[in-house]
DNA sequence: TGCCAGGCCCTCTTTAGGGCCTT
């Protein structure tokens, strides 16, 4: 049995804070929030704030509602991106827009000379699928879209991961329902993602058929 | 000095442009 096979049903929600848009430029990551799933159920969180070696702009500072004061004492990047490998090691990973985190990830692991095996899975890109109809695929909207259970808390790195792992669990109750699947599998999520919009249907119809 | 992300996706498309998402 592969590792695959072995952790077929953990997954890790994660969100990065980030001290701008891109690691090419310089930019890096000021806080880590995950939630693992086993089984659709949250098991663990891990969050941490740590200091990116610079001064964040005002911007940064009103958009997460963190501080520089906040990061001076915070552990630097290289501690907590230590620990959270650890967090990950071997599992698959989801986030919102995961172009986006699976770059700070792979920016933040490789400076410590680490890198992560797992497979990522986009919740934007999914959504876009199974919820064509939301006025847009922003993570605030879907969450108000969908009802989901949230504490108000919008752009810090938990409350994040935290409302993206229950975006990512209403998604696959929906494709569980409507297509009659017994589980739906990481990777029938995965390659949803990668689905072109007019046969999304007919690919989980195959794929749940599949199943049976 | 001046510049500054990148991948997906739609369309008035593919010899391209621009909006959507993430901080």
């Amino acid at each position: 049995m592969s590792a695959t096979d072995l952790n077929a049903e953990t997954t890790i929600v994660l969100d990065f804070e980030t001290s701008g848009l891109s690691p090419d430029q310089g930019e890096r990551a000021i806080e880590i929030g995950a939630v693992k799933l086993v089984d659709g159920e949250v098991v663990d969180t891990f969050q941490q704030l740590m200091y990116p070696g610079k001064r964040i702009n005002s911007f940064i500072e009103d958009y997460t509602g963190i501080s520089n004061n906040m990061l001076k004492n915070a552990p630097p990047c290289e501690e907590v991106m230590r620990e959270f490998s650890d967090f990950i090691d071997g599992f698959n990973l989801v986030a919102h827009n995961a172009s986006f985190d699976s770059r700070f990830l792979d920016a933040e692991l490789r400076r410590i000379q680490r890198n992560q095996q797992g497979e990522f899975a986009c919740s934007m890109l999914i959504a876009r699928r199974v919820y064509p109809d939301a006025p847009n695929h922003k993570l605030g909207t879907l969450v108000r879209y969908k009802r989901l259970p949230n504490d108000g808390t919008f752009h810090r790195a938990l409350a994040d991961s935290q409302m993206t792992a229950h975006l990512w669990l209403a998604m696959i109750n929906e494709i569980k329902t409507s297509f009659s699947f017994r589980h739906v599998p990481f990777n029938v999520m995965q390659q949803l993602s990668r689905t072109t919009k007019s046969s999304v249907s007919h690919f989980l119809h195959r794929e749940a058929k599949n199943q049976r």
